[in-house]
DNA sequence: GCGTCGAAATTGATATACTAGTATGACAAA
DNA sequence: TTTGTCATACTAGTATATCAATTTCGACGC
């Protein structure tokens, strides 16, 4: 992998955890000598996490990473529900023996991690799951288009607070979608996967009481 | 604008209207001195039209005109028939007198430039449909996400031969949308957009023929 | 308090050079 | 003839230094 790709990975990942907070500075030249490489990997790197709307570079200014577009977050919610009432309903027509083991075998992980009370890696499960159910599809691209919409989404979560019990219900949420897949029922399927896109919206108002400024 | 954009939207355009062929060589030192400037902005235009999928960058190989992946296709109309659903059912709800207006001069200027047999123009025309009623409905991102998805359809329509009459069955497709969307009919402006969109599935099968190298 | 000027800072672009993979073709060996 | 190896040329990736263009912001004068 090249330089560049390696800077844009660590920046991107440091964004999304809000390791670098929303509206922090980010200087080509400082990042340069932190990540000891010259500043044309460095400025590759944040052109790209500009085109994901990560960072906002304002010419001969400065660069900075990106607020929260509160106002961007509807329309994320309401573009990833399209695309995963797609997957969701093609997957239940389509869904073989092995792909609801599949299913299954992700699940289960989930339920392991729920009871260690692992949030990573339980999160990492929820996304297999999701891109489990665009490639039973046979729409890997869907779960690719998600995952760029979904992002400002994900980083608004993170500054909610963890909700006692969260992850067995995400896990029941889960196996509920998994059942209707399994039985091949499309409208249930599509039923159970948007009461668990749903349940996923943060609460905006409260967000911006408690960090003002970390959004746009 | 910078250098950089400027020259992205050249190698767009002109690779979208297959002025450049899927296949060919881009060079990075050739297109500096072509365009006179250095390699720098070249290859941050480079990089985005990777990222948009447009050319493929092998690392210290080559850079090319990406082939068009067939094989994506369906998946890329599956992807805007699920969001122009999702915009077009909002819009038939919450538009207004202002907004079938808008849609009316837009029909209006595309029956002017289809008597003219403009293509280019109407084609432009057509864009703007789809976007006023993704703006319609409260969602102009989705808009967006449209664009970046259906390139590779474009691309592949352009090589399709013009049917004679097109332009005027486009319009009347565009027209059956209009009046769904004003009388706020949700379910036949949805099947409306519906027939709209599975009409512009190009033949696959015929441009592999005429043109095997172009695609993946 | 307000407007203006100018220095500092930052990204945008250039030029050059070097590195490290990759493709190519010639050539030798089987 | 086929196969394997090697030398070569070529390309993108990175480094570095420098200048340009623009914005930001504080000092200064009014």
């Amino acid at each position: 992998m090249t330089t560049a790709a390696a800077i844009y990975q660590q920046l991107h990942a440091a964004i999304i955890s809000l390791e670098l907070q929303p509206g922090m500075p980010l200087q080509e030249k400082v990042l340069a000598e932190e990540f000891g490489v010259s500043r044309t990997p460095v400025r590759e790197a944040l052109l790209r996490l500009a085109e994901a709307g990560l960072v906002e570079i304002f010419p001969q200014s400065g660069t900075f990473v990106s607020r929260i577009p509160l106002s961007a977050i509807p329309e994320a919610v309401v573009i990833r529900k399209s695309l995963e009432r797609t997957t969701v309903e093609r997957a239940a027509q389509v869904a073989a023996a092995e792909d609801i083991a599949r299913l299954d075998a992700i699940i289960a992980r989930q339920r392991a991690h729920a009871s260690l009370s692992d949030a990573s890696l339980f999160y990492a499960e929820d996304e297999a799951f999701h891109e489990a159910i665009s490639a039973i599809a046979g729409y890997p691209g869907i779960w690719t288009l998600v995952k760029t919409v979904k992002l400002q989404i994900d980083r608004a979560r993170r500054l909610t607070l963890p909700v006692p019990g969260r992850m067995a219900t995400v896990t029941e949420e889960h196996t509920a979608i998994r059942d209707a897949i399994a039985a091949h029922d499309v409208k249930s399927a599509c039923e159970a996967m948007m009461r668990h896109l749903g349940a996923v919206i943060p609460d905006v108002t409260a967000l911006r009481q408690h960090h003002p400024d970390y959004f746009a």
